[in-house]
DNA sequence: GTTCCGCATGAATCGATAG
DNA sequence: ACTATCGATTCATGCGGAA
């Protein structure tokens, strides 16, 4: 088989997934990556979930990912708690420490800054312009391939490396004592660095007919991070599909579920073009693509 | 009294700051903003306290701080959890749970980028970038003069603000008829925009000897924020004195503690000066500024 | 083909009003 | 008194049409 006949399986469930997820074997999915509905948000869509509920409602379906996650796998949450009279909720810190009696280790917080935020003005608050981005894991061996998230080097050097002078560096070294300043400066040589664990997108606001809760940009980088070609990906609560339809196009097989008919149809239509012509090698589109 | 001639207090208080506390009265100070001791970090100052103990050990400083805040004061921390063993601590999340347990209110958690981390990585994370700014409140009435930090508006507004008269009447009334005018009004003349919960500041590097744990921007953001002139700003762990020397630039009156006797020699002297000039009137620096 | 410009719209939140 | 709905507020972005 050739390397671009090869399959990119896509797997859709409709329902329920507290349900749906008893249908995926043990320790089979390389990355779930998932924004679940807020707490009593996109009530039109989703029903809505009370913030005093909604650490009870989630800890049955953390456990079930916590089951069909490979030992190497990595679980990315993003959520934000929201206000509830002036009141930040605690609902995600309170999930946190729950996951973890579940045997969730939590190795990281990432930060995804939304340089787009929701306008508005408020006596006692400014515009929310952060979400967290949770990274679980089962196991502290987990795979990561940082070499696929770097960054050009443009912005940190022209910030930083270029202005730094003499005595800037002589700073750096006498501070460390084991000659970091000096790596500092072979930074100057290189083209890409690797990133910090702050994200900075824009939100997806005016698109086609379907707003998707995140840009693509976002499953696209820790598909990038913590998977590689034929690993499989997860998205529980799939939504608009923006997690499966990226990680098809990165030549990733995925998982997707949603309770909404509508989402899953919409879901399924977008992604089956995709599959026919992996799945089909002799069809006209492939032939135009490979042998022109 | 003159307008500069007002006297600006500073109060330093060399001692366990759960004890020295006790010393100021109650409902007394408008803002807390402190760093405090990171879990089991700078061991050699103030000997470290361990991630299992850090909450058991701040919630009687924190007692101690509810007492002094004003109703219409905030307390802001600036604090992030370390990694052990290859896990994000729980102990900041813990402390949030447990200090409402006290009455504090969570009201927001702004987020201190940092943008001038140097880039560097783990064999399992990228570096941090982001540190936690927890705003608490004893009232969900608290004093904030949101104009006070204003930014310069985005390119974007130049373009808008050219001709934004039909397109403004056009959104306005499809709600409510009443009122454009006033909104159109917002518009003109303005230059700046409120920000948002995320503070893009770099770290400093290249200031004095001492190497304080954040940049004079960060109090100075917070005290423009939610103090005005001749309020009371307090920090209980004050180090460097950061915090402290921002306060009386701004003409606040604050408050210093902090155990370590090398950190309270070094802000005792370096804010005398100041208080000197404002004490004494009839100086020659003082008469050189008001009376030309 | 570029670049420029107008336009709609968001995981929001508060306070007032209505049931 | 308590909850539910609604209007007002506000800014960055990418698209599509225009120059």
């Amino acid at each position: 088989m050739s390397f671009l006949g090869m399959e990119i399986k896509t797997d859709l469930y409709l329902g329920d997934c507290k349900e749906k997820l008893k249908l995926i074997p043990d320790n089979s999915v390389d990355l779930i990556f998932t924004s679940p509905p807020y707490a009593d948000q996109r009530r039109n869509t989703y029903g809505g979930i009370h913030p005093d509920k909604y650490v009870e409602w989630f800890l049955p379906i953390s456990l079930q990912l916590y089951r069909v996650l490979k030992p190497t796998g990595t679980f990315v949450l993003n959520i934000k708690e929201k206000v509830v009279n002036g009141e930040r909720s605690t609902y995600v810190i309170e999930l946190i420490l729950e996951m973890k009696k579940q045997g969730w280790l939590w190795t990281e917080e990432f930060i995804w800054h939304k340089k787009n935020s929701y306008p508005g003005k408020w006596p006692n608050r400014f515009r929310d312009a952060w979400e967290r981005l949770l990274q679980f894991n089962k196991s502290r061996k987990f795979n990561m391939y940082q070499d696929q998230v770097m960054i050009p080097m443009g912005e940190w050097a022209r910030t930083r490396l270029r202005k730094l002078s003499e005595t800037d560096k002589i700073r750096d070294n006498s501070k460390v004592g084991s000659g970091f300043g000096k790596k500092i400066s072979n930074w100057l040589n290189r083209e890409k660095v690797y990133p910090t664990n702050v994200l900075h997108l824009a939100t997806e606001c005016s698109n086609k007919n379907h707003s998707a809760a995140f840009p693509e940009e976002l499953p696209e980088w820790f598909i990038k991070l913590f998977t590689k070609e034929y690993d499989i990906v997860l998205d529980p609560f799939m939504g608009s599909g923006t997690t499966l339809i990226v990680a098809n196009r990165m030549r990733r097989h995925s998982i997707g579920i949603d309770i909404v008919p509508e989402y899953f149809q919409m879901v399924k239509k977008q992604l089956k073009p995709v599959e026919l012509i992996l799945l089909e090698p002799e069809s006209e589109i492939y032939n135009e693509k490979i042998k022109p």
